[in-house]
DNA sequence: GATGAATGAGAATTCATTCAT
DNA sequence: TATGAATGAATTCTCATTCAT
């Protein structure tokens, strides 16, 4: 059925994106990774910028997921924040194309329509802002901001993936929420 | 004289690209805020891509500048790490444009010439390295890899401002720099 | 029958032309207001310019059968073309888009095809000349060129059409033909 | 100068739109009839629209100049009604292309745009209305509706134009006037 | 006959870059 | 050196038409 198609051309886009730059791919260049015509694009698209909002949106809907899953498990900030890591980066390396996109392109500029990605991110961080706060509020860390420290962790991860995935270095991905995991080790009590 | 121009140029280029990023920005955008005509720009650049990396080269330039400074002065890593955040800060909350321009358009992908960029940022976080790596010959931090410890404290860096640029939120830059070294404050022996 | 459709497909055709102009409607745009899948008016019509043609050359047909009608009639010319004003004013009086269309499309100019529209205008500017011709045979009127007197006729006709629609007066549409009849009054001989 | 440009592709417009129309008419034809490049099109031109909406207004300012000069002129209605037809139909024999595209592109709906096209017609009916007008107020024509009088009268030019230069038919053009005139010669007293 | 997803040729428009003045 | 009009390649998006179901 039709779903088959946008997920093709999900795919495709991310691939060729992730190699060229969102500014750098032409819908061309979609269409025939997707081995569709451009014409099909549009059938499930609207225009190029909303398969990037696709994209995105679908990423940041997974990662919601898996804070909602894990807020269920009811385990302690620092495993959540461990498996939250390990999951995220798991994701990342078995699609690293996927990880380039997102770390990239996220900086959408320039045009309105792009408030949507930049709402996606904003979400992700208000969301580990709530674990933080919470753990605040349980004595399981100590007493940091807790919106910086959603920021830092953030920036951190990302500044990670996209280096990690630009050398590309699978090593660093493997190693990488471990040793985040020791670099904010300090904030917790106990 | 004619360097006059070309910094009329920069800034100008800074202050467009910062609000309407990278490839939604027009030759003719630039031009008109530096108040030039457009084959005016070409008389100092040899294409778009030149003017970016040019931005780029500059702020490099300046952060390496630090840094060589800050080694001459024989201090201790900790200090050497706290100044430098300092001063990189102090910058960007002075010209805000400058630190979203530097932040946002690193990811230059998709064309050959974008290596250069790509190249600042690993020599920065070579010279990060560098420290974390002098440092640990010193005794002065735990065992701790240098390499995932430049990327970590780059990415971190950069995702605070980032978000700060972006809200934007002058006092989470302001706060920033001593929120990162209490981050990594465990590293350090004593 | 499959006529039915037909008939759904030309008056939804004349709806959405009426409205946005053959140009800027889509056949896409037909289908939706006929309640049909565009699909299926390619099972009534080869083109989207056949749809057009064909209502052209229904519209041409009612005028050429109402031309029959009164020539069977015998009467004098003045209540011919009376009686030929009030009935062509009065079918669009209860149909104002299918007047629109006939009157604003009628210049289907730059393909082959158009040939067909440009000819139903001509057969019908022959045929009120062909009125002209006979009246002044039978000294009804006076001598003046025929032809030009079909064209100016003709004209004057749809340039009120166009307006009295474009407005929308309905007021003039009915005053229309009253007042054309007497603006040719002195043409007739007694 | 840049006038000379623009006025090379309105007379390109006008010699292509008036032989396939303005919607079978692609920029890249009007910018190979001025021998010029596309792009420059668009340094003197917003859009395709707005080609069009230049050679309407231009056209437009001519008439109501025409209007204006013998309006100074203080002659008799009907010698002006004689003199306006006269200069009208001149210019069309003149330039034919000019004729062919303002008669027929002048139903320009479907866009909002369009407008503009719409108003030049409603402007110069109107200026002939208060002609009119004004001669009913002199007594110079009987007691007819001058709204009617000039939709009439217009609707009678226009239709004859197209005709002649559809066929096309110089002659018609020629005796077009005369024809026009004897046609409301009975609308004036004595 | 009816459907509507797939197609791809085609068109408007943009914009980096050039170059004559 | 400064200018800005001219250029035309490149790109997004549209939509008539086809055809497998």
């Amino acid at each position: 059925m039709g779903q088959e198609n946008k997920l093709k051309i999900r795919n495709a886009a991310v691939q060729v994106i992730s190699e060229k730059g969102f500014y750098n791919t032409r819908m061309l260049d979609i269409a025939e990774e997707a081995e569709l015509a451009v014409g099909t694009l549009y059938n499930y698209f609207k225009s190029k910028d909303e398969i990037l909002e696709y994209i995105f949106a679908k990423e940041m809907e997974r990662r919601m997921e898996i804070i909602a899953e894990l807020k269920a498990k009811d385990i302690s900030t620092k495993k959540f924040l461990k498996e939250f890591l390990d999951r995220h980066f798991e994701v990342l390396i078995r699609n690293p194309h996927l990880g380039r996109v997102v770390v990239r392109e996220k900086d959408f500029s320039g045009r309105e329509k792009s408030g949507n990605i930049q709402q996606f991110i904003e979400t992700l961080i208000e969301a580990l802002e709530d674990i933080f706060v919470e753990a605040l509020a349980n004595s399981e860390i100590k007493d940091i901001d807790p919106h910086l420290m959603a920021v830092f962790f953030f920036g951190a991860i990302h500044g990670m993936i996209e280096h990690a995935l630009t050398k590309p270095d699978i090593m660093m991905l493997k190693n990488a929420p471990q040793f985040i995991m020791e670099r904010i080790e300090h904030i917790f009590i106990n």
